[in-house]
DNA sequence: CTATATGCAAATAGTTTGCCTGTTA
DNA sequence: TAACAGGCAAACTATTTGCATATAG
């Protein structure tokens, strides 16, 4: 995926919301984009700041929250502790190896969200289903 | 459920981990037991000291901490903010409405779990599968 | 031009730690 | 009577807020 092309769904969820097009808008979402290792704030801060020197972590929080209220980003906790954040816009689970302290995400086939929805009693109505696996993944990496 | 069996199965896992009985342990215990409205450190705090008001709050992370490693209880991060504890040992998932921040238990039916887990690839190996739903809820409580 | 976003520093919330004292088995 | 648990205060981490300045549309 180009460059570009990222920049402009950004802009374009930007335009929809009524929000503006900054530069550190846009490299924290590329930053995200580029790494999808479910980074902490101070992570992201991090890797933005080696582009964008003068950055703020306070600005690094307020462009997170943009970009979760946007939809482009999922803010993630599988632990205690910081929360990370996931760009990765398909239906999928994560995965907390418990050893390393990694997500992994792990694609969901299409219905079992669906199918998970249906053990809700009437008078729930979900907008959203998180799954969270822990444990050990024997997997190289992802 | 009598008292006296609580904290006999509490007495149990606690001798089951080689770890002591103490009137705070139990009291914390009690008072999850007691109103499963998954409470934070501080709620917690709040009831056990009407019972044992010499309790200090680092002493109720402590208890919650042993509880929680004594499989008594879940810990429980449904947004950012403080953990929530849980004593429902049933197989269940977690309703969490946005409107009222109140977070629901919803038993899940047999084999459901295992179904889910059945979307890993191999060499993920689940210890634990947490089923989080954000959403409206239109029932009355829980 | 002006509403909105950034940067900085201070404030806050939640949790953990160290250390000394008390209590349990 | 040891090893373990509790109490207290201070430390720490993650995040939020207030306010002055800068910038995008």
């Amino acid at each position: 995926m180009p460059a570009a092309e990222t920049t402009d769904a950004l802009n374009q969820r930007l335009a929809d919301s009524g929000l503006r097009s900054t530069p550190q808008r846009e490299v924290v979402y590329r930053v995200l984009i580029g790494k999808r290792d479910h980074p902490t704030a101070d992570e992201v801060f991090a890797r933005v700041k080696s582009e964008l020197p003068t950055i703020s972590l306070a600005t690094v929080y307020n462009c997170l929250e943009t970009l979760v209220q946007c939809d482009l980003v999922r803010a993630v906790n599988v632990e205690r502790g910081p929360t990370r954040y996931c760009p990765n816009l398909r239906p999928h689970a994560h995965f907390h190896d418990e050893k390393t302290g990694r997500t992994h995400d792990i694609d969901l086939p299409p219905g079992l969200l669906d199918q998970v929805k249906s053990v809700l009693p009437p008078g729930y109505d979900p907008t959203s289903v998180e799954i969270i696996f822990r444990g050990k993944a024997t997997k190289p990496s992802s």
